[in-house]
RNA sequence: GGUGGGGUGGCCGAGCGGUUGAAGGCGCCGGUCUUGAAAACCGGUAAGGGGCUUGUCCUCUUCAUGGGUUCGAAUCCCAUCCCCACCGCCA
């Protein structure tokens, strides 16, 4: 959420920001509904005074008299009933006048909020501007000793590469039809070697960040409350992503959703708190199951491990003071993480700092790491893919508009609350990950070298070789 | 799922319908005392919004949430959510 008091001094800078992201809202219309709330509010604060002070004035009184009442002469008791008459008449005129107040209030009230929940974060300025996903820019790229990749992997290998759905048939490491049997398109059976690999990667993963970077390990919820998913920004422009648990239909309490990264459960857990500034700042890692709807994906990327509904993410958070610089310190820390894993899984890769367009509503900044998948992309001439790169982390950097939505802050030094930072990026997702994995490790005999630093995570397991398991 | 008990400030905890934004305690901050510390004592200590005369100013909201009764609600009524205990079921 943005800060209201921010737009109002600043509006084009929201409205730029808005139209940088390609994001449709009506900040004019939010300005005036303020304006419209302001004035109400101000009217109805008056008149809520008055009644305060005329309550004051006459409660004693009025209780005096109702003692008088119990043993007074049936003369002295009319008087009595006269005198507390027009005694209570003034503050109920105030009383309707405040009503009517209110009623206008709470569908302003909802309008503005509603408004308030879809202004976008303004990219950063130094941001670059973009129209799509094509603008994005490249930072760098790293690949390991002895690959190059601007040259084809058949160049740099010496024979022509499988694509990974054909090496997750033939290794067995993967059962899609009997994933779409139970659950429809889009899921899958990680099977045997496949589903060893997949704990490797994730054991290897969620160890570096949690020992060697020194976050702490969680396990969080990933059925959630509606609050947790709009305080995380991800609703409610993104509603349509994520799965809805209708409790309420079976008559109870309220509905869940199912998140999409854990990122969601690390980040709300502190929603509604003042947190010790000197636990600042928090360093969190999870290992969770995430799920997607891919709404508006329709026959993209269907086949194989790429786009699915359901996968396993480690994922890492920081939560900071809010302070620019270190935000941006931080950024750039849990993306050398993500760059000393690939490297160490010695999986080429490219950061992408993403333009504008890219960035949805809640991110001041992204920046975008992808694999090298050889199996992906065009095909050319001969009908073989070119290779693509193919996006694998995102990296986050939101200011306080997530702790705003979360109402997350902290105290500074002055006794003052502060919304703290928040950013967040994978630290590895899978099965994805598997393809650039298994794509890039392939040797020609149709087998998968498995990298140093998986073996301890496999049995000692050097290379991955046809399998036969239950479901071959 | 059944029955019962509860949700009050950073925490614990009191609160006959009328200066109760809320006693008391703990914690925290400041001070006195002390060579220093502790103890003791004294004082301070909620968040959020709005206004303009921007002030050690005024004002509103908030005692789980939403509604209701009332001139007036932390206090009474209704609904919802959440927590705890026991029973049932259970990875």
């Amino acid at each position: 959420m943005i800060d209201i008091k921010a737009l109002r001094e600043d509006p084009q800078r929201y409205i730029d920001g808005a139209q940088a992201k390609n994001i449709d809202v009506d900040i004019p219309a939010l300005l005036a509904i303020d304006e419209d709330r302001r004035s109400l509010n101000k009217q109805r604060e008056d008149l809520r005074a008055e009644q305060k002070r005329i309550s004051k004035e006459i409660g004693p009184q009025i209780g005096q008299l109702k003692g008088k009442l119990k043993n007074a002469s049936d003369d002295e008791s009319d008087a009595i009933k006269q005198e507390l008459q027009s005694l209570e008449a003034k503050p109920a005129s105030l009383k309707k006048e405040i009503q009517t107040i209110d009623d206008s209030m709470s569908s302003i009230d909802e309008q503005w909020h509603t408004l308030l929940l879809q202004i976008p974060q303004p990219p950063d300025a130094d941001v670059p501007k973009g129209e799509s996903a094509d603008d994005n820019i490249e930072l760098r790229t790293w690949a390991p000793e002895g690959y190059d990749v601007t040259k084809s992997f058949a160049e740099n290998t010496g024979f022509e590469p499988k694509d990974h759905l054909t090496l997750v048939n033939e290794l067995q490491l993967a059962d899609f039809e009997r994933g779409v049997k139970m659950a429809g398109t889009r899921h899958y059976v990680l099977t045997g070697n496949g589903m060893l690999l997949q704990q490797a990667v994730l054991g290897f993963a969620f160890d570096l960040i949690t020992q060697k970077y020194d976050f702490t390990p969680m396990s969080v919820p990933v059925i959630l409350r509606e609050e947790c998913m709009v305080g995380t920004g991800f609703f409610p422009s993104g509603r349509e992503q994520a799965y809805h648990i209708e409790e309420s239909s079976r008559g109870s309490g309220h509905d869940l959703f199912l998140a999409g990264t854990g990122e969601v459960g690390l980040m709300g857990m502190f929603g509604d708190e003042i947190i010790d500034a000197a636990k600042l700042p928090m360093k969190m890692a999870t290992v969770s199951t995430c799920f997607r709807r891919e709404a508006g994906a329709a026959g993209r990327d269907t086949a194989g491990l790429y786009r699915i509904h359901q996968f396993e993410k480690v994922e890492q958070v920081v939560i900071c003071k809010a302070d620019e610089e270190e935000s941006r310190m931080w950024h750039q820390t849990m993306m050398g993480i993500v760059e000393d894993l690939l490297q160490q899984l010695e999986l080429p890769y490219r950061l992408l700092q993403c333009c504008t367009a890219d960035l949805g509503a809640k991110n001041a900044d992204m920046i975008d790491i992808e694999c090298w998948m050889p199996g992906r992309g065009q095909l050319d001439s001969d009908g073989k893919p070119e290779g693509a790169w193919g996006e694998t982390h995102s990296a986050s950097r939101l200011y306080d508009y997530q702790c705003r939505r979360l109402n997350m802050r902290y105290r500074d030094e002055d006794g003052n609350t502060v919304f703290a930072h928040s950013l967040n990026n994978t630290v590895l997702a899978s099965p994805r990950i598997l393809i650039p994995l298994l794509e890039m490790h392939q040797q020609q005999d149709g087998s998968v070298r498995v990298p140093g630093c998986l073996q301890p995570y496999m049995n000692g397991m050097t290379v991955i070789e046809p399998q036969t398991c239950p479901t071959s």
